[in-house]
DNA sequence: TGTACATCAGTGAACGCGCGTTCACTGATGTAC
DNA sequence: TGTACATCAGTGAACGCGCGTTCACTGATGTAC
């Protein structure tokens, strides 16, 4: 053979990665066929040999981003001694370096408003894979498996994901810093909660009724 | 004359107004000029009597849409009584009714990653809103004006854009009302426990140091 | 009072450009006989 | 061993379409004299 055996599918891949990052960067409408296959050292005409359509090759770097993100959470997760994992994951989280660099951060992020923009697969899929990253923290969480992780591991998610948002909506500048500290503190605070002797409000939270 | 005295600026307003629900739904790629001529019930080519060009026109809307979120959380706050105003708006904030709604919904989590890809005049305007916003919720905590007033405040809307957009990403079901749920303790938990009496964790928050 | 001209929001044809998609072709290698 | 054919990743011209932008024009009203 002219290629080595995987070689179409190592291409496949390379053009799915690149894809994932400019799927964060600058949103569906920001991955152009042409300048994907360059980036790739491949021209336009090859890439339907690989995907039935632009519509594919995005459902596909939607699944790659979000594999990703919680790959490198379940890494970062293992190398952390324990009882530091979660705080592994927020400090890792929320700084500057993630902040600034869109296209190889989190998928949620970046994608979260773009993927109610994609078709009803690609929606279905990202749900199922948030669901994985759910229980990922969940499994970081000090009692896993029990309905109050599950609890935490979603409000400290959507606690990271808000202030990484606002972080990067306020610039770079001291602002921003602010919000990111305030956001590593306040990520861990369910669990920092319930290390703590607990006082009646975790176990049954009282929650306003004026729905 | 043929039209009233502020028939041009009320069109232009129409214009931005219908712009900005556009710009939360679809993105900045989503606002064609001739559509959105079209919903004014006019045509493609009197756009650039009242705008330069399109792209000063997104800048518009991403300002009025900033705005009105502001706008309607700061009555909400009004309408509340008093000690009840952060709740009243988090709880407004995270229900099934916002979460499907984009295009009239909050700024934060429709156009947090669309901002990042405007203009800089754009992105600065949006960072000032932002900290109109962030002083606004401020306010509405127990003692507004502090430096903890501030802190939870961006705690608080972190965790609301954050459980919003994961509710979207979650779909319409179960698994999204869980995340509403779970977002609506989270999100006022920096000011219950202020509330309570503290115990030291609030005023000198133990930060972890692996960043 | 009437006439000629200025104003100005809006019209719609036209232009240029980028982009997704198609398709006949290339050229190196493998395989059948 | 050699020859004819099949395979298949990739090429690049071409097509169609949508869209931002321009521009000469319209037509109703206001104004100068």
């Amino acid at each position: 053979m002219r290629y080595s055996k995987d070689h179409k599918s190592e291409t496949h891949a390379r053009i799915v990665k690149n894809a994932s990052v400019l799927l964060r960067e600058k949103g569906a409408d920001g991955i152009g066929v042409a300048d994907l296959m360059k980036e790739a050292g491949l021209t336009h005409g090859g890439f339907y040999a690989h995907f039935n359509s632009r519509d594919a090759l995005i459902g596909e770097a939607f699944a790659h981003a979000m594999d990703q993100t919680t790959h490198r959470w379940r890494k970062r997760a293992e190398q952390a001694p324990e009882g530091q994992k979660l705080a592994s994951v927020v400090n890792g989280y929320l700084t500057p370096a993630h902040r600034d660099d869109v296209g190889n951060g989190c998928a949620l992020p970046a994608l979260g408003a773009e993927v109610l923009r994609a078709n009803p697969k690609t929606r279905k899929a990202a749900a199922l894979k948030l669901e994985e990253m759910i229980e990922m923290v969940s499994d970081q969480m000090p009692s896993p498996g029990t309905k109050a992780a599950r609890r935490d591991a979603i409000a400290t998610l959507a606690t990271m994901l808000g202030s990484l948002m606002l972080a990067r909506m306020a610039g770079t500048g001291t602002f921003s810093s602010e919000i990111l500290e305030t956001g590593r503190s306040a990520a861990v605070r369910p669990v920092e909660q319930r290390k703590a002797p607990q006082r009646g409000l975790n176990k049954a939270r009282s929650r306003s009724t004026t729905a």
